[in-house]
DNA sequence: TCTGGGGTCCTAGGACCC
DNA sequence: TCTGGGGTCCTAGGACCC
């Protein structure tokens, strides 16, 4: 039977943390980072009902003497870093998933640091001493499990659900738990009287399945009976790019659909060349005031990367969107997305003033240059540096492998 | 009183080809 | 004479995750 070699390392409301970390005027208070929409709540405020991604009004009511800061994007990434440094103490196979958790194998490091609960131990307490923050370890046979585990530690815990304890450990815990269980999933697996894991795991693959879609039924299936095991991926390749802006409410016409379009096409662009690749596909997502949204994509023969051809597409494709829902007098958000991505830049003669402005960029930052669109937005109702944050986080992939050119510890 | 920005994967139907 | 089966690609929408 598989050892437990397998850490899921999972920092306890990051945002909040790092908050209460550089204001200790805040510790043991519900705080939430944010505004308009929670992205973290601490403990405090979670106690209270307040979740990340409700609106700020509700959390408000959920929790009146609730504190919102305004968020510290560039400290979040800093100090999720040098979390990710701590963990590579232990060993080279870390797949981080997010800016504030990750995944490791230590099979290969027992002989230097010992049994893999004792790495988790030691990781959760040279975080909390050097860095300040609290981190939850889950430890288990497969990367599924030790996610589990995680949750079930936290807050500021440890679970290690030795080989061959999966079942007693996982039959007990709610559905929801499981990585892809959510609302509606819940739903429908409670309406047939399926609660807990164990009750998953005991209903036949074809019920599930018949409940679910063959694919999900499939997948949560062998989740149940930890039955997934996938291995840590040191780097990936995405498989999309996009932006996407809030609006408010706003009244699409034409010079909107220029302008926010193209300060999207012209981020999407500027990172697909910064990595050096191309796509295919663009899709455009618009959404309208009750929160419906729909999309419309098209797929062209020749990759496309420059900003100038991404924003003309976007703009034909909202206009379709658009076209198809007359009764819809304003939307509230705009998205652009671009995948079946390849390598490859565009043709050199197309390629040069984005070159240009690259450059230029590189030197004197952002604003400096780019398509009117950029340049006269102006301001956004969200910061620079939440952006960067995010887009940090979408593009993780490591381009170190341990397989090739890291000596082996064993 | 309606909510951010970044992603992944799955499903279903239709076009098209052999 | 009116119709099989399989595969691939594309589009639109939805669920989910951090």
């Amino acid at each position: 039977m598989a050892r437990a070699t397998i850490l899921h390392a999972d920092l306890d409301a990051f945002y909040a943390s790092v908050e209460q970390l550089l204001d200790p005027a805040l510790l043991g208070r519900p705080i939430a980072v944010g505004g308009g929409v929670v992205l973290a709540a601490s403990y405090e405020a979670k106690r209270a009902g307040v979740r990340s991604g409700i609106p700020g009004w509700r959390a408000r009511r959920l929790c009146p003497d609730l504190t919102f800061v305004g968020g510290h994007f560039s400290e979040y990434q800093r100090l999720g870093d040098a979390v990710m440094d701590v963990l590579g103490d232990y060993t080279p196979w870390i797949e981080r998933i997010s800016i504030d958790e990750a995944f490791l194998d230590v099979a290969g490091s027992v002989h230097l640091f010992g049994e893999p609960a004792e790495m988790a131990a030691a990781i959760r307490r040279r975080v909390r001493d050097e860095l300040g923050l609290p981190i939850s370890v889950g430890v288990a046979t497969t990367k599924h499990l030790a996610k589990v585990a995680s949750q079930v530690a936290k807050p500021d815990g440890l679970v290690v659900v030795d080989a061959g304890e999966e079942r007693a450990f996982l039959d007990p815990l709610p559905v929801e738990l499981l990585w892809g269980v959510g609302p509606k999933t819940r739903g429908r697996l409670d309406q047939q009287g399926i609660r807990t894991i164990g009750d998953l795991a005991a209903a036949s693959p074809e019920r599930v399945e018949a409940l679910l879609g063959s694919a999900t039924g499939a997948k949560l299936g062998a989740l149940a009976v930890n039955a997934d095991p996938r291995p840590i991926e040191t780097s990936r390749r995405s498989r999309s790019m996009g932006a996407q802006s809030a609006l408010g409410r706003r009244v699409p016409s034409t010079r909107l659909l220029r302008t926010e379009l193209g300060f999207l096409a012209d981020r999407v662009a500027t990172r697909l060349r910064a990595s050096r690749q191309a796509g295919r596909t663009v899709t455009v997502r618009v959404r309208f005031r009750d929160l419906r949204s729909v999309t419309r994509a098209e797929t062209v023969a020749e990759p496309l990367s420059t900003t100038h051809a991404l924003a003309d597409l976007s703009v034909r494709l909202a206009r379709k969107a658009l076209a198809d829902h007359p009764e819809e007098r304003e939307i509230t958000l705009l998205a652009i997305s671009v995948s079946k991505l390849a390598e490859g830049s565009p043709p050199e003669t197309l390629r040069a003033l984005d070159d240009a402005v690259d450059a230029v960029r590189a030197k004197f930052g952002r604003g400096a240059v780019g398509n009117a669109s950029v340049v006269f937005r102006g301001a956004g109702r969200v910061p620079d540096a939440f952006r960067e944050l995010a887009e940090a986080g979408a593009e993780l992939a490591g381009d170190e492998d341990p397989a090739s050119g890291h000596q082996s510890l064993d």
